[in-house]
DNA sequence: AGCTCACCCTGGACGC
DNA sequence: TGCGTCCAGGGTGAGC
């Protein structure tokens, strides 16, 4: 489910709440959730500080202590008040004194890693796009000698790391790149375009709180904004902000692209 | 090394 | 109401 966009809402959410706050209890509800380490090794533990990269967030605690989370298709953190009942889907909990902090995943495609080697979950993960290095001339670099598609590129996270689904078909139409091009044919003008329509749309969407789609919801329950400002996904068939041509549906590497053929060369 | 594909899961929407 | 089918914000690992 969630992109940068989203998770770093989460993150933003649940920094200032957690932060200096002890872990008191921790439960299980679904085992393989756990894809690493064991969650009692954070139960005593005051946490210090929150981080992501990519679609991953973390949490570091006392003694060299990382949690990661990794949300899938489907994962949430939610914040729960003493008294908020628990919700469905519900796979692990930490409880701390002002409340509990539920790892909500109803497809299981996400998971949980309780590190203390220092060694991250991600095999190679590339530059996070809101990282100062993310340069117009590091994304050509990046791009150069790629033959798939620009779409499929975009969503590759050992290059790039942040956008999925929905924010490659957003970025790629306010850039008025066609998401099938390969990468390697974009033109530096187009490059610099591109990249510089992938940090607006990433900024908007945080200062939006994410996009809602289905039942992504922030930590506190909350809905994300940025849906209403989506101008391609998932709007097949409706007018072009633009031109007002009929928006397309296409699928690549089994994924949804929405685009409008007649903007988007 | 780069690229494509099948697969991992559950739930909701839709058609019959 | 019930059942089958399709679709969904993602990542991996095998095989070419």
């Amino acid at each position: 489910m969630p992109e940068l966009p989203e998770v770093e809402s989460i993150r933003l959410a649940l920094d200032g709440r957690l932060t200096g706050e002890v872990v008191r209890w921790a439960r299980i509800n679904l085992q393989r959730i756990v894809r690493r380490g064991r969650i009692e090794l954070l139960v005593g533990r005051r946490m210090l500080s929150t981080g992501r990269r990519g679609k991953f967030i973390w949490f570091d605690f006392e003694g060299e202590v990382r949690l990661f989370a990794h949300m899938g298709m489907s994962g949430t953190l939610l914040w729960l008040g003493d008294d908020i009942e628990e919700p469905s889907h519900v796979r692990a909990v930490l409880g701390f004194t002002t409340g509990r902090l539920a790892y909500r995943d109803p497809r299981t495609l996400g998971g949980l890693w309780i590190v203390s080697d220092g060694v991250s979950p991600w095999r190679k993960m590339g530059i996070d796009l809101l990282d100062p290095r993310f340069t117009t001339a590091e994304f050509a670099r990046l791009l150069a000698g790629r033959r798939s598609s620009i779409k499929t590129t975009l969503m590759n996270q050992t290059l790039i790391a942040g956008l999925g689904n929905i924010y490659t078909s957003e970025t790629l139409f306010r850039a008025g790149i066609h998401p099938g091009r390969p990468a390697r044919e974009l033109k530096p003008d187009e490059v610099r375009r591109l990249h510089r329509s992938i940090i607006d749309t990433l900024k908007s969407a945080i200062k939006n709180r994410g996009t809602t789609f289905r039942d992504y919801r922030l930590s506190d329950g909350r809905s994300g904004g940025f849906q209403d400002f989506l101008k391609v996904y998932a709007k097949d068939g409706e007018p072009c902000p633009h031109c007002g041509g009929p928006i397309k549906r296409t699928v690549q590497a089994q994924r949804s692209t929405y685009y409008c053929p007649r903007c988007q060369r």
